[in-house]
RNA sequence: GGGCUCGUAGAUCAGUGGAAGAUCGUCGCCUUUGCGAGGCGAAGGCCCUGGGUUCAAAUCCCAGCGAGUCCA
């Protein structure tokens, strides 16, 4: 990057250098000409630990500061948005300020909500959620303040459309810090290009004492493979866009007011406290103050070893020391996270978003213990939401949830570890037996496959008087088992259209204004491959979870009919795909027809979707958020997110519901609206089935906005319209995120008149009448397991007689008596071998062979006494037997079975049977 | 979205292609003044479901249903 783009006439102006660090090497601009180093860790301690930057404050004496200074500069103040990134699909959580407006707003494609604006926003990152609570500046959620202002190039690419840039930022930045009486001449603007989203740009990180206190990028490129400009080995371009993104780290503002040892002291001293107490501790700030306070300078700048090196102790003691308090700091940060993460809505999980939050809830579980600290979980994330509600009062308004939520997981968790622990303990006696450890590979199986850290099953093992080594680099040994799963990243053929449809108007799509109309006239555009593009058409394009449309072109002046397979849309373009390739000249006028009784089953199913979604947000909670749905002809589903599975008694609720709101009767509107408009009077919720692009977006609205979504499907005019809506099934398809089945009007119908047919089928069969079924097939069942039973004692019988008669039939071989027959009239395998068994204390061979009563098979089981060892080799006599009879056999030398199909050589394979019987004693007897 | 693991007696689990088992719990008898405990014995199984391979499947293969877990 061109080290002019740091060259500012700000800096030229208030006579701040630019200066390279001795240390690390890196450019950094700065008032102190005697200044040698870049001021950030590790090149400069935290200077600011026992020593404040500035006069002590607040929370929220900080974020009402930066707000009303940036309000003073003509910025206007935003609203913070969720945490969960709904309207992303490549982040599941909100990770900066600029994330609010990515990626619409920042490529230009959306006007932003203000300009320029200033907002203080939750943010959450777990990349580094090893580190919370030790090194003492790591938080997983934080809110990053941060003023914004979206510039865009005029058509000459000059400065028409410019807010402000990068002399004004800096100079806002200069003079908020002066105002909250940081001295001056301590901060240093290190540069520090920066590169994320598929954006990029020049950066300066404002730091002083050692803290980075805020980054200001200046973002102007963007990722293409055609890039001028490479950074990192990514080529990048200007955007048409340059847009400035600050984040000015508000607890780390706290802090340096503060100057406590870490940032969680700062901003969770009450929960700290508490927590202290309840693990009956002291905070070492009071037994070791002068190791902590060193350890805390330190911190950003060298290893725990080193440190501990410095005071003359072991590792392992500045490890005992700190640990119970990094516990406690990390539950102190945990709990907040949750807190926004479970009041916005994510269900926990073990995919998606829910799995991180999970991921977080097992770790405060697992330090509770640790610190054996008996509160529940909940009532410290409770307790966080009180303190959090003066500048967050949404947060209280799902406590019950969260509380429920937290505690089922609890519950989950302990049974996991309750399983767990039955199989390590099983895994240690083995190893025990074998006087092996528990090798590492294991131990990443029983983490992967189990959800069993590695310290878990340390601990059990040892109980067993087992050692278990913990490979140093555990983690990444997980990740890097994972790291060979590669993804192939599909490119949509659509994708490959957008060249070809860039120079084609968008086309009028009819179907939004005349919902009930299915034939129209228009004029082809274009055709090529299988498409032909309209100047208008009623056909609709497959999306958001609807089908395409389906039916016919009829092109008058060729008198042909052509039919239309399938229908999609791209940036505008419509697509009609045609059986048969496309190549119609253009100007051809064509009449569409589209198949009507699709279409409105199509349109039924989705409004039916909006109703069972509103229905099941009234049953389940508010928590619920689409995941995925599908609509169809016959029947539609969609997927929700919810933390149980879905009860009967819940079932019928929504389905009552959903049926009730469908008899009212209520008016369904759809119109086009401000985006911003629809944002802020109905809430992200209207993004359930994902975000549309475009500054206008299509609001589809059901009864008194009862339910709102930005929807672009068909929809009936109103709830009346779509019918019976039957609930077919409900399934958990993960974790946190349940199915919902169900079919709409006549399909509705059709539903219910198949499943009363199965009943009656089933009914028939065994002659009751339906209301009876439930109770006869019980009887069944139950007289079924008896009659099995009596089957098997009969069975039992008859293996007791027939050796009797068996007996009978002894034949003598050179002084040995042996049995060859078959067995009448038909016996199963496993009465075969019960015969059988009652020959295994007589002193003589048997063979055995039965036709089976079920298919046309032949088995056949022979034992030999114990005596006749090394004589006759029971599987060896089967093998022939059951060969000749066209099947194979299997066995031990004393008891063998096998078996075949023809059924009609029984006889000869007696006779077979015997003359090896007779051969093997004959044998014998002659070396006697 | 992808990977891995598991579904066998009321519970917890063995059983990797040739005869469905163990432990706990339940019930009966014996022992004991009684309780606890012990001794002897018994009951209790659609081996998750449906296909397939095989002479033979709890076991192998495929599909489904249910549960757990890790990763993006």
């Amino acid at each position: 990057m061109n080290d002019d783009e740091y060259n500012l006439e700000y800096f030229k102006e208030k006579e701040i250098i630019r200066k390279k660090c001795d240390n690390c090497g890196t450019y950094y601009w700065t008032r102190d000409r005697d200044r040698k180093t870049c001021g950030d860790a590790p090149c400069d301690i935290y200077s600011f630990i026992g020593e404040p930057i500035f006069k002590e404050r607040s929370v929220e004496q900080i974020r009402e500061s930066f707000f009303s200074f940036f309000e003073s500069h003509g910025h206007k103040r935003l609203k913070r948005y969720p945490v969960v990134a709904r309207w992303r699909d490549d982040l599941y959580l909100n990770i900066a300020s600029i994330s609010n407006f990515q990626p619409f707003v920042t490529a230009g494609k959306v006007p932003p909500p203000a300009n320029p604006l200033v907002i203080s926003q939750p943010c959450i990152r777990l990349e580094d959620l090893e580190s919370i609570g030790k090194t003492g500046r790591h938080l997983t959620s934080f809110e990053m303040m941060g003023h914004h202002a979206f510039n865009k190039r005029g058509d000459g690419g000059d400065a028409t459309g410019e807010i402000y840039w990068k002399n004004d930022t800096v100079r806002y930045c200069d003079e908020y810090l002066k105002q909250l009486g940081v001295d001056m001449d301590g901060v240093t603007y290190k540069e520090a290009p920066w590169v994320g989203g598929g954006n990029a740009g020049p950066s300066l990180e404002v730091i002083t004492s050692g803290l980075e206190l805020a980054t200001l990028v200046f973002m102007d490129l963007k990722l293409s493979p055609l890039g001028q400009i490479d950074i990192k080995g990514q080529l990048y371009n200007k955007m048409d866009t340059y847009i400035v993104d600050t984040g000015y780290g508000l607890e780390r503002f706290v802090w340096a007011s503060k100057g406590t040892p870490t940032v969680y002291d700062a901003i969770f001293p009450d929960m700290i406290k508490e927590l202290i107490n309840a693990a009956g501790i002291v905070h070492p700030l009071e037994t070791h103050h002068e190791l902590i306070m060193q350890n805390a300078r330190l911190s950003g700048a060298m290893s725990r070893r080193e440190i501990a090196k410095r005071f003359g102790i072991s590792p392992e003691e500045l490890k005992n020391i700190l640990g119970p308090i990094e516990s406690v700091y990390a539950v102190s940060d945990h709990t907040k996270c949750l807190a926004f993460m479970l009041a916005d809505g994510i269900v926990p999980s073990n995919a998606k978003e829910g799995y991180l939050a999970r991921l977080v809830l097992r770790r405060a579980f697992r330090m509770l213990k640790s610190l054996d600290i008996a509160i529940p979980l909940e009532e410290l994330v409770l307790k966080q939401i009180k303190t959090l509600r003066n500048s967050f009062p949404e947060l209280e308004e799902s406590v019950d949830r969260i509380v429920e939520i937290v505690a089922l997981e609890k519950s989950r968790y302990d049974d996991t570890l309750l399983k767990g622990g039955r199989i390590v303990k099983q895994l240690a006696k083995q190893s025990k037996l074998k006087e092996q450890k528990i090798r590492p590979d294991k131990l990443i199986e029983l983490y992967d496959t189990h959800g069993l850290p590695p310290e878990f099953v340390s601990e059990v093992a040892s109980t067993q008087g087992i050692a278990v080594d913990i490979p140093e680099n555990f983690y990444s040994l997980v990740a890097s088992m994972h790291g060979e799963e590669q993804k192939t990243a599909l490119e949509p053929v659509l994708d490959g259209l957008k060249e070809k449809t860039e120079s084609i108007p968008a086309t009028l799509k009819l179907y939004y204004d005349e919902p009930s109309a299915f034939e129209f006239d228009a004029v082809v555009l274009d055709s090529f491959d299988e498409f032909v593009i309209l100047d208008k058409t009623l056909f609709f394009p497959e999306g958001g979870g609807q089908p395409a449309d389906t039916g016919s072109l009829k092109l008058k002046e060729e008198n042909k009919t052509l039919k239309v397979q399938d229908v999609q849309e791209v940036e505008g373009v419509i697509l009609h795909k045609i059986e048969n390739g496309g190549g119609i000249t253009k100007g051809t006028v064509a009449s569409g027809h589209v198949d009507a009784e699709r279409r409105i089953a199509h349109t039924r199913h989705h409004s039916a979707t909006h109703i069972v979604v509103c229905a099941a947000r009234k049953v389940l909670g508010s928590h619920v958020w689409q995941a995925g749905a599908q609509k169809g002809e016959k029947r539609a589903r969609i997927d929700i997110t919810h933390f149980k599975r879905i009860s009967d008694a819940e079932r019928k609720e929504i389905e009552l519901l959903a049926n009730r709101m469908v008899m009212e009767d209520k008016e369904i509107q759809a119109r086009f609206e401000d985006r911003e408009e629809a944002e802020q009077k109905y809430t992200f919720g209207i993004y359930q089935g994902g975000v549309p692009p475009g500054k206008a977006i299509r609001i589809v609205r059901i009864g008194e906005d009862e339910d709102v979504q930005a929807c672009a499907g068909t929809h009936c005019t109103k709830t009346g319209e779509v019918g019976p809506i039957r609930i077919l099934r409900t399934e958990r398809i993960q974790d946190g995120i349940v199915r919902i089945e169900y079919s709409a009007g006549e399909a509705a119908v059709l539903a219910v008149q198949s499943q009363e047919e199965l009943i009656k089928v089933a009914a028939a069969t065994l002659k009751v009448p339906p209301e009876k079924l439930p109770h006869t097939v019980e009887r069944f069942f139950e007289e079924w397991k008896q009659l099995k039973k009596e089957n098997e004692r009969l069975g039992g019988e008859l293996a007791r007689q027939e050796p009797g008669r068996l007996k009978e039939l002894v034949k003598s071989s050179s002084g040995v008596d042996y049995i060859c027959e078959s067995v009448l009239p038909t016996v199963s395998a496993k009465e075969l071998r019960n015969i059988s068994a009652h020959f295994e204390g007589e002193d003589y061979p048997t063979m055995l062979i039965g036709r089976s009563p079920v298919d046309s098979k032949v088995h056949v089981v022979a034992t030999v006494p114990a005596n006749l060892s090394g004589v006759i080799n029971a599987a060896e006599l089967v093998k022939p037997v059951a060969e000749m009879l066209g099947g194979s056999s299997g066995g031990t030398a004393m008891f063998a079975q096998g078996g075949g199909d023809k059924l009609e050589l029984v006889e000869k394979a007696c006779e077979e049977g015997s003359r090896f019987i007779e051969e093997k004693l004959q044998k014998k007897q002659r070396h006697i």
